[in-house]
DNA sequence: GAGCGTCTTGTAAGCGCTTCCACAACGTGC
DNA sequence: GCACGTTGTGGAAGCGCTTACAAGACGCTC
């Protein structure tokens, strides 16, 4: 085609024609003495390319330096061989535990992945997903988005494949994984009254976000079967974080009556949770016991260790790999929804009341 | 004007030829009643377009929900308007700061991003520079590569676009960005030594990284220049991470007679510090001054707030985009090496010692 | 030894877009 | 009414790759 000058001499890169810019798989061919076409072939493996020349083709590549562009491949074949991450942050253990396991089993499926925050721009979100689905992935991977987007419905009628991950209410015909919050806190708050407390507060996450309510469910359920009552002033919000465990639970033990555990919804709130205790010269798990739910690596480290309610994170995020992947293979195959094990880990930060309140 | 197919209708997409798939340029074209080329310099924005027509072809992308393949354009154009991110790892506040700054500016300048972790291995950082720099991404950022890897010198060759974050050793024809770290040491240890502080430690960060070196050597300075002795024992190996803090506070403290100030190398380092401190029921800072390095948001948050060397990294990933994009546009702007100033931070975990040490 | 598969290779036609070039339709100024 | 630039538009040639399709070489059968 264009650049095939058979009278220079082709071994020499740097000699005859003066190339520019990085080897082509043209460039390849012709140092190897074979066409494009069966470069092409032995790049991508196929059978039917004999061994010397397979060899040849090997050698030159070698020799040139010369890495497949990606676009070109990408336009030629439509696909990428890229799977997208949409998540809201990158600083939070939440989400970079469940990137983490996105990553691992991406590369051993031997796809990229591109992440994208969103910082809870709502706005470009659609624009981002727009984009990504028009020839930069092949598929999507949504963290705990909160509602349910319009960009999902229009990625639904596309069948563009995408899986939600951590999505907690309904979404017809989408294919979720997440983990059983609710049986989760139903047994850690089971725990808790084990222990003898009768006293427990919940610290809940954000509102948009499904799982907060599932665990609020969870609460309330275990609550009920122990026939404790449910003090509405023991459910504070919070946002997940640090931040909104502390503050959440400042305003419990600032209470003439403050209750003897706190439950909060992820790991984050509860080492709010223990900082607001220590301030105020409570110990933990004497004075006051504290669960958190994920189960993130810091979790095991702190002194007290955190009781916590694990949450597969890592495992989610290879499950959705998966299951994007099995969609990606077979279009029609039927969306799923996965609900991995979540199990109580009980570490240092919980420990029987000091005395029985009043509650109890 | 000029109808493309002048029979039939034009204006249903669904009609005549059942089209399948996103709709491409073609279809805009036909839609509108332009060529294609038309519908191309409607999306570039260039000038030379009626304004009827443009309106025309505008009408046309809303209604057929027109995005553009991104692969497709890479192709042609030449360039992505993507910038890659090659950082180890995404779970640590330390690269979520700079990840963030990169977000920001890149998303700024109408730029996406890239994210890759490398893990740390180091296997797989060659192959992926080498994908990502072959229509993946326009140019790389490379946050605190450990020592100066041989793609690096590839990438240069190449004359492909980069520049180094963090990167404190030589790296002779490289763009990069990074701060005082030296500097910034020596003021903490000054500030130690204001107090009164005669036996301080330091808590190295890991070998490879050539921060942790501009750090030593700020220590040994500022110690030198107060004519103070600097004991070997007194400085620990570190790695930057809470745990590597913990082991090396655990050593320095449980010695008969222990230091009065630590200076960890990372903030991530100094929490580990204050846990081991905590753990001996040593008082913060009444027992022990500790400072840290980075100032990550989480520093102004504990009890006791962490009183360290603010280095700007939100401001360093978003500065490394400007230069980056920089040498996009103009591939022959030479390299520049910058150092964004650091800062000492004093909050509350750092005070005069309890009672001078023998050394002071 | 003609007819038939099988294996290997080359040719050509795209993938969806950008962009150069050409050309028509318009003014201008003389 | 002519040459002339301007402006808006269409046609065509790529960008670097994949992948039918076709064709040549080879070995096999009957």
């Amino acid at each position: 085609m264009r650049r095939a000058t058979p009278g220079s001499d082709t071994s020499d890169a740097s000699g005859g024609t003066a190339r520019q810019g990085p080897a082509t798989i043209f460039d390849v061919a012709l140092v190897a003495g074979v066409s494009y076409a069966t470069v092409s072939r032995v790049i991508n493996g196929r059978a039917n390319v004999r061994g010397e020349t397979r060899q040849r083709v090997e050698a030159a590549m070698r020799e040139l330096g010369y890495v497949a562009h990606v676009s070109a491949r990408a336009l030629a074949r439509g696909r990428t061989q890229v799977i997208g991450l949409l998540a809201e942050e990158v600083c939070n253990a939440f989400f970079t535990e469940v990137i983490g396991g996105v990553d691992q089993e991406a590369s051993a499926q031997g796809y990229d992945f591109l992440l994208c925050t969103t910082h809870a721009r709502r706005e470009k979100e659609a624009e981002y997903v727009a984009r990504l689905s028009r020839g930069m992935v092949d598929g999507l991977l949504i963290v705990l988005p909160r509602g349910l987007p319009d960009y999902v419905e229009r990625l639904r009628e596309d069948a563009f494949p995408f899986v939600l991950i951590d999505y907690d209410a309904d979404a017809p015909g989408c294919s979720v994984v997440n983990a059983t919050s609710r049986a989760g806190t139903r047994a850690a708050i089971r725990h808790l009254i084990e222990l003898g407390h009768r006293r427990i507060a919940l610290i809940t996450g954000r509102d948009a976000v499904g799982a907060s309510h599932e665990r609020l469910a969870g609460y309330q359920e275990a609550m009920a079967e122990a026939g404790l009552p449910v003090m509405p002033e023991d459910i504070q919000p919070g946002d997940f974080l640090g931040i909104g465990g502390y503050a959440a639970a400042s305003l419990l033990l600032s209470r003439p009556d403050p209750p003897t555990a706190i439950f909060a919804s992820s790991d984050l709130a509860a080492f709010g949770v223990i900082r607001a205790a220590q301030e105020r010269r409570l110990r933990v798990p004497e004075d006051l016991s504290v669960v958190g739910f994920d189960d993130i690596p810091e979790a095991g480290w702190m002194t007290p260790a955190l009781t916590t309610v694990r949450q597969p994170l890592r495992e989610m995020g290879r499950t959705a790999v998966r299951q994007l992947l099995e969609r990606l293979e077979d279009p029609r195959s039927s969306p799923a929804r996965l609900a991995l094990e979540t199990e109580l880990i009980v570490r240092g930060s919980t420990a029987p009341p000091r005395v029985t309140t009043s509650a109890g």
